[in-house]
Parts: structure tokens; C-alpha cells; sequence
DNA sequence: GTTGATGACTAACTAAGTGAGCAATCTAGT
DNA sequence: ACTAGATTGCTCACTTAGTTAGTCATCAAC
């Protein structure tokens, strides 16, 4: 039995990790997909998504994407351009600046998510006490083998 | 309560989703994180991916990354220059092309994520079969209601 | 055998990234 | 108070991976 196969085999022995491997494939597409209905890069769908959480500057979202200063400098430029984020100066630091989300920008990532997220919220809601412990250890397994290799 | 609050409390609701979350946005990394330590472009990992399960042409390949049939050329241009893949002529079609992995591919793609694999095996292999029709079947849920927005 | 369709490639351009470097501002040490 | 160094965000020049449009060779049908 070559290695190859070995690994192939694997991933479809079980009916729960050939439902992960599905699931993981979707994960990847999900990000571009929106980003590209909605017209934007797949960063600057990223940047949007931080933003939600609350404003940060140039410097923390380079940081956060794993991209260049100058190529941050350039998705806010387009995000402010197309109005779904604003610059504002930062009150005591003369040297930053703060990165603010709009309405917009707002309901860009809300409005395309949505419906995903209700029909997991939905998912998850009919799930017993039990079962969330069980569906949540193999969740946090899943993740803990997928930081191994990031 | 505001549109994006209710947005943002419900997906932090259940240990479940939260675990959810945290899985989708690590799937997402896994990727890129593997393409950037093997010094391949993403859509290069991608394309080696799919051509472990078997030659392809570069018409095919290019619809099932999503991209022009030039990309596609040129991804496999980078990919036969690091000798990762190969072009065959096919046998009966003279228009056709077909592509096929190399050692150095295939050891690419299943060496960067066999320690991922194996981890998530291992944990599979910890379920009874009543935790695994329960994993199973969230899973399965939750691939749909991504599917929705893909 | 000609005609139209198909598959892979090339050419010219675009867009989003990089690295290097600069101006403004803050912080610390004297 | 003032200078020296660190930090922040931005600009410039360049690279790279993509796009569209179009070419060439081959195949299938009439």
C-alpha cells in the first residue's frame, strides 16, 4: 500500500471525518465566495470582519492579516473609497490612526452571513446537553490538529 | 439590541458554535500557512490537492480552481519548473494535455498535512459509533448551511 | 475537404502584494 | 527643555499572479 493511499484511505474511512473534510473544503470557500459577491478581495472582506469587532489601526490589521503596512494602507484606501470604512485620528497619538466600519461595511458582512448563521444557530439549537459536549470535544480536537500545522 | 450584536452573541452563544467558529477560521488558515512553508502559491497547493487523486488537463483544472485557462498555464508552468507535476501529451486527443504529480508533489502536499491527518484520525478513532452519528450528523448540517452561501 | 468547435498557449494589461525608505509624532534620558 | 531613538502610517518602485483577447493546432461532422 503506496503512502498515498494510506492517506486518502483515511480521510474516507469514517463517515464523521469524511463529513470534516467536507466541511474544512466548504470553510475555504466560504471567504472568497462572499468576498467576490460582494465585490471585494478576500482581505478586505478579512479587514471588514475585524472591523465589526470593533475599529483598529493600519499597523494591528497588517498584523492581524499577515500582509504588509503598505498593503494594509492599500485595503483601507479601497474600503474608505468605497465607503465601508473612515479613517479617524487617533485622540491622544498623534501618530495613529484609527480605522472605524461603516454601515456599509457593516451590512456588507452581516447582510452576506446572515443566512449561514441562522441556519447553524438553528443546527446547533436542537442539539441536547450531551451531544453539544460531545459535538463541542470533537470541535476543539479538530482544531487543536489544524494549529499544529498553522 | 442592534442587527450586529444580536449577530455577533448568537454565534458566541453554545461552546458548540464557538468551537465551530474557531474550526472554520483555523480551515481557512490551513492552506495558505502550507502553501507559504512549501513556497507555493495557494492555487499551486490547490491544484497539486486535486492532482493526487489523479492527471488532469488544464481545462479541467482551471474550473475546478475557478480560474482562466491562461492562469491555469501559468500555474502549471511554475509547478513542472519545480519539477512538482509534469505535462503529458494525451494519447488519442493531440489538443489535449494531461498533467501528472511528481514525488516531489505528491511529498509535498501529503508531507506538509499528514501530521494534521493523523492527529484527526486519532481523535476520530476515540468515538463510540453513538458519538460519531452525533458528530456526523452536525457536521453534515453545518456543510449545508454553508453550502447556502456558497 | 472544408467548416466549426475545442483545447492549450501567448501577449498585453491590471491589481494587489512586497521591501525600502520618509515624514510626523511620541517617549526617555540627560 | 531638548535631543535621540523608537514607532506609526504612508508613498514609491517593483514583482507577481491574475485577467481578457486572440492565435494556432487538432478534432469531429457534414
Amino acid at each position: 500500500m503506496s503512502e498515498d493511499s494510506r492517506w486518502t484511505d483515511a480521510w474516507e474511512q469514517t463517515s464523521s471525518l469524511l463529513a470534516l473534510r467536507e466541511l474544512t473544503r466548504l470553510a475555504e470557500q466560504v471567504a472568497p465566495a462572499v468576498a467576490n459577491r460582494a465585490g471585494l478581495t478576500h482581505n478586505e472582506l478579512r479587514t471588514l470582519e475585524h472591523l465589526v469587532e470593533g475599529p483598529m489601526g493600519p499597523g494591528e490589521l497588517s498584523r492581524v492579516l499577515g500582509v504588509s503596512s503598505a498593503a494594509s494602507s492599500g485595503i483601507i484606501d479601497r474600503l474608505e473609497a468605497r465607503g465601508h470604512a473612515r479613517r479617524v485620528s487617533h485622540a491622544s497619538d498623534g501618530r495613529r490612526t484609527s480605522v472605524t466600519i461603516s454601515d456599509s461595511g457593516r451590512a456588507e458582512v452581516v447582510g452576506h452571513l446572515m443566512p449561514m448563521f441562522r441556519e447553524l444557530a438553528e443546527l446547533d439549537a436542537g442539539l441536547t446537553d450531551a451531544e453539544r459536549e460531545v459535538v463541542t470535544r470533537y470541535l476543539r480536537g479538530a482544531a487543536r490538529a489544524m494549529r499544529t500545522v498553522t
